[in-house]
DNA sequence: GGTTGACCTTGACGTAGCGTCAGGGTCGCA
DNA sequence: TGCGACCCTGACGCTACGTCAAGGTCAACC
């Protein structure tokens, strides 16, 4: 007769994983010596060992007690349900693990390669930490709300930094923030740039501005991404406006024009 | 601004991981509007995304503060920790699902494939289903405690099947299985058979018989599982005494012999 | 025969990451 | 003016045990 201790050991479990079994009836209370000690035969060490496998192998411990009772049919049924369970398990945590692997560098964190790339891009165009930072948040936004578009946006955006005018402004927004001046002329170049880029694409006739759907919310909190990061974003809105356009990561067409503006 | 509803949906978690996370101090109470409802902004947004992914990856909700602040060489260090989780803990489902879909019987209950042969083997040689029980249980014993050389053993066990004499052995205790009869003579022939069989081993030098250690307790257990089995397996030990053998599953010569045996 | 250390007993609280009420107040719309 | 869909706090529930706490027991050693 084994005691609890010898029991666990021999079936590689601990001795408060047993007394729990007891505690939820799935393992039954063996009798007690005369010291008040449980004392075990074989046949617990076949029972703890069925449940043992079952439960390792991440099926619920409350259904454990059914599965063993069940006929071949039910327990073959349930065993297909639990290896889908599984396989599911496994498929989410292999996926999980891609992810990770990705968030080698701080850069990449929660960002899939490409956007990396393209941030990398722009390091090497001469845009400072700051301004990247800021980006990096925005296409954490933009990567959770259209992960599978994102190579395709990517693409385009990298395609855009072939234009200098907005290497340019790129360039100039990352100048101003790093000053604090409230008004520099700067702004007034850098919302010309905009409205220029926005002419154009509005007369070849590309009218999906910045995103490939209909909900706004992304592009609102893209805006107020930018506002939460620098107040001046506000402003630059205001110049754009001004210049016909509504907006600033989705630029719309004023129609009619209100320049000046109605500040409210 | 957002309610945290909204902020929930866009970022896909539930509203109430989004107050846990702020209970914990993972994610920072924003402001309250007029009616004491938290508003969200986008950097709130950005955040909650990455605690998601983390968190998602299996990253532990107390490191994911640290985690998100740390400078890149700690947290690529991190990384790689968490990658190693994560490997490790798909290699476990990935085993514990190749045990499940074993399971897919009653008979290969937590037993492998080689084990379930061997019993299918019995069961045409038309030994009981109650015999088969218990040889299973024994099975799961021997398994338990020596998974690496389980195929070995299977092998020498169907060898030994060969031998006419123990399948008459395996029938007998299987008929008498199905009777109630204290002192069936058909027991004594078992335990001839059984002393015959050891008799025969022991001139041929086998003197490991019954299994691959030293440990007696795997042993012990397989002699009480037929004992808890049947009461009549303690009375076959007595006349497998009697004719010079010790124990049951692994017997052992007796010397010198003690025929008749003085019985306590 | 006393002491020590490894075991056993019950009971109860702790853990992680939320789910799920309960008992309220609020928003927006017909 | 209601109604349903939201929001608030607080608190308990869940899984599968881990981990004390406060005792009793066993075997060995001095």
């Amino acid at each position: 007769m084994l005691t609890i201790g010898q029991l666990a050991a021999y079936t590689d479990v601990t001795v408060r994983t047993v007394r729990h079994y007891h505690q939820i009836g799935l393992l039954p209370e063996p009798g007690r010596d005369a010291s008040g000690y449980r004392r075990y035969g074989a046949g617990a060490v076949v029972a703890l060992i069925k449940i043992r496998t079952l439960a390792h192998a991440g099926v619920p411990l409350s259904q454990i007690g059914r599965l063993l009772e069940a006929d071949e049919q039910d327990f073959a049924a349930a065993i297909r349900q639990i290896d889908d369970r599984l396989r599911g398990e496994i498929e989410r945590l292999r996926s999980s693990r891609e992810q990770v692997t990705r968030l080698a560098s701080g850069d990449s964190l929660v960002l899939p390669a490409e956007v990396v790339g393209y941030l990398d891009r722009l390091r090497k165009l001469g845009v400072s930490e700051r301004m990247l930072e800021g980006e990096r948040d925005g296409w954490i936004l933009i990567s959770a709300r259209w992960p599978d578009r994102i190579q395709e946006i990517v693409t385009w955006k990298i395609a855009e930094l072939e234009d200098p005018r907005l290497v340019r402004l790129y360039l100039i927004l990352s100048e101003l923030l790093k000053i604090d001046g409230d008004d520099d002329p700067r702004l007034e170049e850098a919302a010309d740039i905009m409205a220029e880029l926005a002419d154009e694409a509005y007369a070849a006739g590309h009218t999906d501005f910045g995103g490939p759907d209909d909900d706004p919310l992304p592009f609102d909190l893209l805006d107020s991404l930018a506002d939460e990061a620098d107040p001046r974003a506000e402003r630059l809105r205001v110049l754009l406006r001004e210049r016909g356009w509504n907006g600033w990561t989705r630029l719309e067409r004023l129609d009619p024009p209100d320049r000046p503006p109605n500040q409210p």
